[in-house]
DNA sequence: AAGTCGGGGGG
DNA sequence: CCCCCAGACTT
């Protein structure tokens, strides 16, 4: 075995993580861990693996589930394509594959939402295949102690780590190697603050030697955030309220919020709450109430978002019926008891904010 | 090869 | 405020 891979895997033996996935073998569990964790960290995922674990045994519960119940089991995680991949994927491999995950990388790739890390790590947990799982700690791990000084968003980047990997993991126990890797990583080779001074493998660090822990992996040049202005109407009668689910392939997809206008000036969006009465082809509504501006910061974009409380009015479930007979864009629109609104997958944004004004728990 | 897709925690 | 997290998919 590789010195280097054999100092990792002694000092994970003393010093690894203890977590609900390890020493799993069942490839379904594994595989809801690895999707769960996705641009993700442990301590954020964990609470949803539970959740995921509890409610679905085995790949048939979750291959017959609702989209509806999954993407909310998934509310508040983000990255909900995830949800509905991982939805698409059961689904496959209880039609194409009688509910037995694949073995092979090139296989597992062939399913939606699994690409070359999750392929690997499932691979090399379930079935202990030799795949290096190149996560975003084993890209920092290598770019260091190799010194790979390029973008690590590059093609070159990531195939000279690869080479790399499937040299570290050749003759090492798959499993045990990946995972010691990850936690290496998370604990040790840390993106900020590494503790250089508890590491087994310092003598062999091109970035401690030449003073450049700090400067690896090298990050690509950062691009501005989109600035997008929500203007979101609370419609109700009684004790029901107005929801419209995003169907557009757009952020959010297949979740559930308020009627929405988005409006595209740069500052100070003219707005008029009259554009909702035409949205919803309704005539008579009237304003009692405007939020402050909320602004909610994602990774891409920065999304400036009013609430609009307007005073009751005076359709019902029935209505809306119609009207989705009737007009093409109230195909997305719903009438919901306030009771049961926790029960509709919904954008953080709009859940903070519905709660903040009582209207959920 | 570059853009898109969330939300939260830590420095 | 900025960065990154057990990345994948589309264009």
């Amino acid at each position: 075995m590789n010195s280097i891979s054999a100092s990792i895997i002694r000092w994970y033996e003393t010093n690894g993580r203890e977590l609900p996935w390890r020493n799993e073998t069942d490839p379904f569990k594994i595989w809801l861990s690895e999707v769960i964790l996705q641009q993700t960290k442990v301590e954020q995922g964990m609470p949803y693996f539970h959740k995921f674990v509890q409610r679905f045994e085995n790949i048939y519960n979750l291959a017959n589930a609702e989209e509806d119940e999954v993407l909310l089991l998934w509310q508040g995680l983000g990255y909900y394509s995830r949800a509905r991949n991982m939805l698409a994927c059961a689904r496959k491999i209880v039609s194409d594959y009688h509910g037995k995950f694949p073995e092979t990388v090139e296989e597992l790739k062939k399913l939606p939402g699994i690409g070359s890390y999750t392929a690997a790590a499932i691979s090399s947990f379930a079935f202990r295949k030799t795949y290096p799982a190149v996560d975003g700690n084993f890209n920092r791990i290598i770019s260091r102690v190799f010194g790979i000084n390029k973008p690590k968003n590059a093609t070159e980047f990531q195939t000279e780590v690869f080479q790399i990997a499937e040299n570290l993991i050749e003759n090492a126990p798959p499993h045990i190697f990946n995972q010691a890797m990850m936690d290496f990583g998370s604990l040790v080779c840390k993106p900020r603050h590494a503790l250089c001074n508890q590491c087994p493998i310092v003598d062999f660090c091109y970035a401690f030697k030449n003073k450049m822990v700090n400067e690896l992996p090298m990050n690509p040049p950062k691009k501005p955030l989109k600035i997008r202005n929500f203007h979101y109407g609370i419609f109700h009668r009684k004790n029901q309220i107005l929801l419209a689910k995003r169907v557009e392939k757009d952020i959010w997809e297949n979740l559930y919020q308020l009627p929405m206008i988005e409006t595209f000036e740069e500052q100070n969006p003219t707005f008029s709450p009259l554009q909702f009465a035409n949205l919803l082809n309704i005539n008579n509504i009237s304003l009692f109430k405007t939020s402050d501006e909320i602004i909610h910061k994602l990774s891409h974009q920065k999304i400036i978002a009013r609430f609009y409380h307007f005073e009751e009015i005076d359709f019902l479930q029935n209505s809306v019926e119609e009207r989705q007979e009737q007009y093409r864009n109230w195909n997305s629109y719903l009438m919901t008891d306030i009771e049961k609104l926790k029960n509709y997958a919904m954008p953080q944004l709009v859940k903070d904010y519905l709660s903040d004004c009582g209207l959920m728990d």
